[in-house]
DNA sequence: TATGAATGAGGTTTCATTCAT
DNA sequence: GATGAATGAAACCTCATTCAT
């Protein structure tokens, strides 16, 4: 086996302990090494501590998470409502896998999950990771700007509009758990996020 | 010393902790002993075991924080944006008390500090909070909406709704270390917010 | 029971595994606390880690073994030779006590036991030890020096003395092991070893 | 590479590891082997454990150092003055190779290093060895006793000797580190070792 | 033969909890 | 009631040894 794909096993091991409802301070090394199919001392091989585990896991997590929204290229000339469209899309597409840290149930968060108060080192890492999300937000929503459907394109707007995302893919995801009075379509919900995003920003 | 005032300098002591700093893993029991100025053993007079006693300071927590929200009287003969002003003062206010659970950069979160992946019985208590919250933004866009100031008013415009007035509080408390490019007065945020939401339940 | 008996109840039992011929590679946390009857944990609540244990039990010990050397008052006005002969009966007093650290079938010696090959932190106690000795040595070779029955005093011949005294001890407690052709009884020895003072130093 | 010369390789690495300071207990096999240059599985091929490689390195170690006086022919003919210079130029010549392993304020010594209570196995290695070298004394001193330059010849006194041989091969080496009042060359000291030989044996 | 990745037993240390005072 | 010394279960981590290559 490469190194490579031995640490990518320890930390999919990671990962479906935190899926599996572990709290970080629950996850004991001989957890890791018994999920990933390897000895406990083999941790030790490829990482200094248990704690160094855990950080670099949340950064794998994340770039992994990111890579789709890092490829994807942002068309100016593309139709502004496809754009948001497709965007919104890389989302529903990604939450398959990584619906267990969105269960808004479970109370994990894929901000919380590594949350910055349960190991120093994860201060960074989420934070980075929420910026490099919100540059593609942003640069989304600037072909809209050019395309003159938005006019109001700042950090603030930025952030409204990704948090309106994030909870129409909870909401498509979890609507079965979440009680609410009424349900929507998958494309109800697209329009409903697109609608927003437009009033957000106008 | 009445038994309520040791449970709430027990609870303070956590929560002068985690303004430390301290990642709840982090937190022994002889620290909090130790802040609260009592002994270690006669933390066990007041709760079963420290996980409990997280839990119980965590509800605290958000009891206090939630308290000045649930007082605050709905008045729909009020000016809407009277109004919104007010409901957005009440956030200014606690603040400088709570600064500590709101800096992003500290990287706790008044969400996250109790993170649901920290300590299984906080899941309930921050869900619960969250919806105390939103259903008193609920009530103060209900008001908007009785006087034709906004109409799309959802669970889904509220959530976005709180969203953007975390955001703005955050942004007034700390912008000297948000790097934002342009800088605005504090009346200046509270009339942005007011915009956004007007927009976002147009 | 006092914080100086708890202490030396465990220094007591760290000595006693290396009278019971122990290694200290092979001496566990466990073994000194069962041995001192107390629990694991109450170590740390003397001692910052195992090795600070050994240290300071090795300290423990050469003070003890030094203390009636060095409560020993030199007389310049006694008669060299009494004051040779009780010097000498102060080490045939201790080796009762201490004999497991001088068998020299067993190996250990009380030097080697705390050897400085085998915690770094013995290193300066043992110097230290060994230097507090040969000061006494010295002060009574001095009393000879006064009173012309030695003249050749110096750290060369003090050392030597000091070893001849050792060898002498540890021939008086293990003559039976140590298979000489010939017995002598212990004022034959004391005798040999006034005899061998006054050669070296003459 | 011959079984023969692995093996030395493997004993050298041991030593140099001595002399670097390190503690019986903080040499691991893998700094055997990356010292030695070879894999730490072909420790394996050559001896039984970790414990058994520091044993045969102490007796490989001693068996070395012990050579050049074990080869040393006592011829009786010869002057008893030049015997015994002869005698310690022996450890003069040895002492540079050596020095580390004799360097009074490194704490380490020939006979600590390899220190009965570090391991089992050396108690006899450490004891054959002395006796051995004290054979070779004894035999210089007999030769002393013939040409009646010294009487009193027995086990005693060729412990004493020996260890007074020791002392001034120390000082020679070490006397810049000493500091004693005093600086003697190196002939004067092997002069006031003989003096010291005469003077015990006399 | 030679290797070093992998192992896991076993060590040190921590800290929530107890209970005698 | 209040305490904190004492506990020991359980965690992390090390490293001698193995064995597939």
């Amino acid at each position: 086996m490469t190194d490579k794909s031995k640490k990518e096993r320890i930390y999919a091991a990671v990962l479906e302990l935190f899926k599996g409802g572990k709290n970080i301070k629950d996850i004991k090394v001989s957890d890791i090494a018994d999920r990933a199919g390897i000895g406990k001392g083999s941790i030790y091989l490829h990482f200094t501590s248990k704690d160094d585990v855990i950080v670099e896991a949340a950064k794998y997590f994340f770039d992994t998470w990111l890579k789709p929204f890092e490829k994807y290229e942002v068309d100016n000339n593309k139709n502004f409502k496809d754009l948001v469209m497709e965007f919104i899309d890389i989302h529903i597409d990604l939450i398959n896998e990584y619906m267990n840290f969105f269960n808004p149930q479970g109370g994990s968060d894929y901000i919380n999950v590594f949350n910055s108060n349960t190991l120093p080192g994860t201060i960074e890492v989420v934070r980075n990771s929420r910026l490099r999300y919100l540059d593609i937000v942003e640069k989304v929503l600037k072909a809209g700007e050019v395309q003159n459907k938005v006019s109001y394109v700042n950090r603030y707007s930025v952030n409204v509009v990704a948090q309106s995302i994030m909870l129409m893919i909870k909401y498509i995801h979890f609507k079965d758990i979440l009680k609410e009075e009424k349900h929507y379509s998958e494309d109800e919900c697209k329009q409903l996020t697109y609608d927003m995003i437009l009033r957000v920003c106008k």
